[in-house]
RNA sequence: GGGCUCUUAGCUCAGCUGGCUAGAGCGCUUGUUUUACACACAAGAGGUCACAGGUUCGAGUCCUGUAGAGCCCACCA
């Protein structure tokens, strides 16, 4: 088959994906390599659009897939999709506010089985977009985050930490989001600095003895104020301590405590303790056992306790608060303020700490584990400093809240007896709002569990923990790929769960990739509408391109710029590897005859040594996720050393063997970065059908004679000298004098062929300009040997800066003691050398003048 | 307050265990239609590796400090 001038991406990515997929490439099958290599690919929305991030992902981790499928182990990128619970929810209810609904016209159940619906609407996109990536991802195992096995391992786990004891229910202050009506782990919500006020109230003393001023930055919780705290050795204030205050627009009397948390140098050095809507608040009120008054509803408004102001919004309460307490006097101070505060991550309103009855994980036990095996180095994390990153945050980790107020998730499997507030019990029957246990009546929880509940189980769960055979062959997995921002709500979950359930950790690897900003350097947005969608340009330059472009600036744990010319560059690449082969099929037809390789010619030898170096580099580099220099590496190995030195020297004779073989080659090494030019290539070029270049082996390159490689590399330079010389002396078919270099006559046409070189004669004629790189001379009139001189001093100049720089290093004697062997002979080869071709040059000045 | 990064060519970035006469892509300059490719070929220009000290025979690479940029965490009433 003729392949067309240029390479179109559009006209066989899909066919070639399909190829893949109905032939079963993508199965794990061990072809000789050792072991396995799984990786299961981080969970996109089900409902949504692929991101940059995502596509990202796919990139890494397919190339790194396909790499290892081609060393012959049984690889396995497994793919799946998540529920997104809070997330999901959320499009869903501006599905719902754009037909004029909300949430609150339906129950739990309706919104879960309408969402259920949405969803699955909208399932195929994203599989669609993997499939547009070049995922080679077995579809035969695809999980969702929803489906039974999940839903059952998330069970267990809850169970067995139910059991022994690390689940525990309590009323404790949780992070709750008033608009979306639900509370959030700690780790969810997302802080901002924000310009308000530091409000100065004065608290008259019961006693009438005088006043005690506190400040805060919230005087509507007032309300729920059960104290006055001041530090135990503040010099003005520990005298007040065990006096009453009057508590104003209240009328409540609160007690002045000692405690250690409050700062004398801060704000007044005397704190209102509102336990029901401060963490901080919570823990002294737990210590002096005060008790806690509840001032603001879930609903975000004022509650009944809050006197005057019941039923007003927070905002409200909080002007008609501070001009109440400016009619009775009370107000000392207003000081600007900026400080920082809680924000749903979705909606942005400000996130209310209210006392909830929440199930929590008791995180102490599960991230001693984990420490113990990130110390220990059980897994390696690329880049490393994230590993110490995790351990630090591991060491503070507090309890996890995992009962969110939404409809879409996992039902938590807890029920109350409708006669006993404290009696709950773990069942599984949630389908059911009741249950009937030993005559008595529970009822469901109705909260589901945090969405990075369930997945914390993914590297088990999707290979079937406990006895799957997926679970035998491929648990833990080789590497975890994923954002570096979710290191702590995933990863680390994943490393505590996977310790806890499975008694090992989860991956033997992570790989932690930054963000893709916008060109600017600016986070990517939609509300900044500087967001770059993959699949547009996936249709505008090509599978293959968006992924070398998007991974050639990739380095482990980096934010990084979005870069275009990169995407270009690798568009340009696909498009070499294809003018190749359309050369080489030219050649030798459509059949390349694979097998008979014998190098015959310098430049076949040397093509192979190439080509073998480029092969265990790539290797060595993919090995440790060096993927943007693998890039390059194979980048340069096709485009200069085979297309701009080998095919040219082929043009002067040909070797159909070579040619064939080199082209497999580099196929070869090309496939993981460029699965689809590489295939489509393949597919063209013989019968190939039974023989898919996916699942062909890593290229181990055939030998060749090293000294002869050498000598191209000689040609090579004396060739790159012709050039350089016919160019800047503007020489047109210039004759070539040499005296008795076998080389060279050996090469002559060769030389002719990429140089441009009219003759090449051996002569004792010394006329014209001597070559550095060989006993040659270049036949120049005198007229333009004027031209030269410049250049010659020039290189004079150069080269005696060099020698200097070696003569000092070798004059050096703690040098030459110290330095290893090689290094020192190196410099002594290489002064020897620049030194001969001074000589060189300085006899050519004097010739000249 | 704590932790972690980053600063290398006009732009975006590599440079892993110190040996560099510092690399890539894109851009730029000059020339070329040559048995596939102008998404091309050939030849070039362009950097005191943020700054200051230190360790070392040797520092872009290790250490300390300074300046600037960023990210994350924290109980900033």
């Amino acid at each position: 088959m003729k392949l067309g001038k240029t390479y179109n991406p559009s006209d066989h990515e899909l066919d070639i994906y399909k190829l893949w997929e109905e032939t079963g490439a993508f199965t794990p099958k061990n072809r000789g390599g050792q072991g396995s290599f799984t990786i299961t690919v981080p969970p996109p929305n089900a409902n949504g659009n692929l991101h940059l991030g995502h596509g990202l992902t796919i990139a890494i981790e397919d190339v790194a897939t396909r790499y290892q499928r081609m060393q012959g182990k049984a690889a396995l990128l497994l793919p799946g999709a998540d529920h997104a619970g809070f997330e999901t929810q959320v499009v869903y209810e501006k599905v719902l506010a754009s037909n004029e609904k909300s949430r609150f016209d339906f129950s739990r159940e309706e919104l879960y089985s309408q969402i259920w619906d949405f969803v699955a609407e909208n399932k195929d996109n994203y599989q669609t977009q993997f499939r547009k990536l070049g995922a080679s991802v077995d579809w035969s195992r695809y999980v969702y985050t929803l489906d039974k096995k999940i839903v059952d391992r998330a069970y267990e786990t809850f169970q067995k930490m139910w059991n022994e004891g690390l689940i525990y229910r309590g009323e404790r202050l949780v992070n709750f989001c008033t608009h979306h009506g639900t509370g959030f782990a700690d780790i969810e919500v997302e802080y901002r600095n924000v310009k308000g006020y530091l409000w100065h109230i004065d608290y008259p003393l019961t006693d009438g003895s005088g006043k005690v001023t506190v400040a805060t930055t919230r005087p509507e919780t007032m309300l729920g104020d059960v104290a006055v705290a001041v530090h135990p050795d503040d010099k003005k204030l520990a005298k007040f301590v065990g006096k009453t205050i009057k508590l104003p627009l209240t009328n409540r009397e609160i007690p002045i405590i000692a405690d250690e948390m409050v700062q004398t140098e801060f704000g007044t050095g005397a704190v209102k303790i509102t336990p029901a809507h401060d963490q901080n608040d919570y823990e002294v009120a737990e210590r002096h056992d005060l008790p806690m008054i509840t001032v603001i509803s879930h609903e975000g408004k004022m509650t009944h306790e809050a006197g005057d102001f019941a039923g007003l919004e927070v905002k409200q309460a909080r002007k008609q608060v501070v001009k109440a307490l400016e009619a009775e006097k009370l107000l000392a101070k207003t000081e600007d303020y900026e400080h920082s505060v809680g924000h749903c991550y979705k909606c942005g309103t400000v996130i209310e700490p209210l006392l909830r009855e929440q199930w929590f994980i008791n995180m102490k036990p599960l991230a001693k584990e984990a420490l113990k095996a990130l110390e220990a180095e059980k897994i390696k994390f690329y880049p490393d400093n994230k590993r110490t990153q995790l351990i630090e945050y591991l060491k503070n980790l507090r309890d996890w809240n995992i009962s969110r107020q939404i409809a879409w998730g996992i039902p938590i499997p807890a029920f109350q007896n409708i006669d006993d507030e404290q009696d709950w019990i773990f069942d599984t029957r949630v389908k059911q709002e009741t249950i009937e246990v030993n005559g008595k009546t529970y009822r469901r929880d109705p909260d589901v569990f945090d969405t990075w509940f369930s997945s914390s189980s993914w590297p088990y769960a999707t290979l079937d923990y406990p006895d799957g055979k997926d679970f035998n062959e491929h648990y833990p997995l080789s590497l975890m790929e994923t954002g570096a921002d979710i290191l702590y709500p995933w990863v680390s979950r994943m490393i505590m769960f996977g310790l806890y359930v499975t008694g090992e950790v989860p991956f033997k690897q992570v790989y932690l990739h930054g963000l893709i900003q916008d060109e600017h350097g600016a986070k990517m947005s939609k509300s900044k509408g500087n967001v770059v969608n993959p699949m547009e340009k996936i249709d505008q330059y090509g599978s293959d391109a968006f992924r070398m472009g998007i991974i050639a600036d990739e380095s482990a744990g980096n934010n990084r710029p979005y870069d275009e010319s990169k995407l270009i560059g690798a568009r340009n690449f696909c498009n070499k590897l294809w003018n190749i082969a359309r050369f080489i099929e030219n050649k030798v037809g459509d059949t390349p005859k694979r097998g008979s390789v014998v190098p015959k010619t310098i430049s076949d030898h040397w093509v192979l040594a190439r080509l073998k170096s480029a092969s265990e580099r790539v290797g060595e580099l993919l090995e440790n996720y060096q993927l943007a220099e693998a890039y390059e590496v194979i980048y340069h190995a096709v485009w200069d050393d085979v297309a701009d030195w080998y095919i040219e020297a082929s043009k002067s004779s040909e070797n159909d063997g070579m040619l064939g073989y080199v082209l497999e080659v580099i196929l070869k090494l090309a496939h993981p970065f460029a699965p689809f030019v590489t295939e489509a290539i393949w597919q063209n070029l013989g019968d190939n059908k039974e023989n898919l270049l996916i699942t062909a082996p890593w290229p181990i390159v055939t030998d060749y004679d090293n000294q002869k490689a050498k000598e191209f590399e000689q040609i090579k330079a004396l060739i790159t000298e012709l050039r350089q010389l016919s160019k800047n002396l503007k020489l047109s078919k210039p004759t070539l004098n040499h005296t008795v270099s076998s080389l060279i006559s050996e090469n002559d046409a060769l030389i002719k062929q990429l140089t441009g070189a009219g003759e090449i004669v051996q002569s004792s004629s010394t006329k014209g300009v001597r070559l550095l790189s060989a006993q040659a001379w270049l036949d120049v009139e005198d007229s333009k040997l004027k031209e030269y001189q410049k250049e010659i001093t020039e290189k004079i100049k150069a080269k005696k800066a060099a020698i200097d720089n070696f003569n000092k290093r070798l004059a050096n004697r703690s040098y030459t003691e110290n330095a290893p062997k090689h290094i020192v002979e190196e410099t002594m080869h290489a002064r020897s050398k620049t030194e001969s071709n001074l000589d060189l040059l300085e006899t050519e000045l004097k010739r000249f003048s």
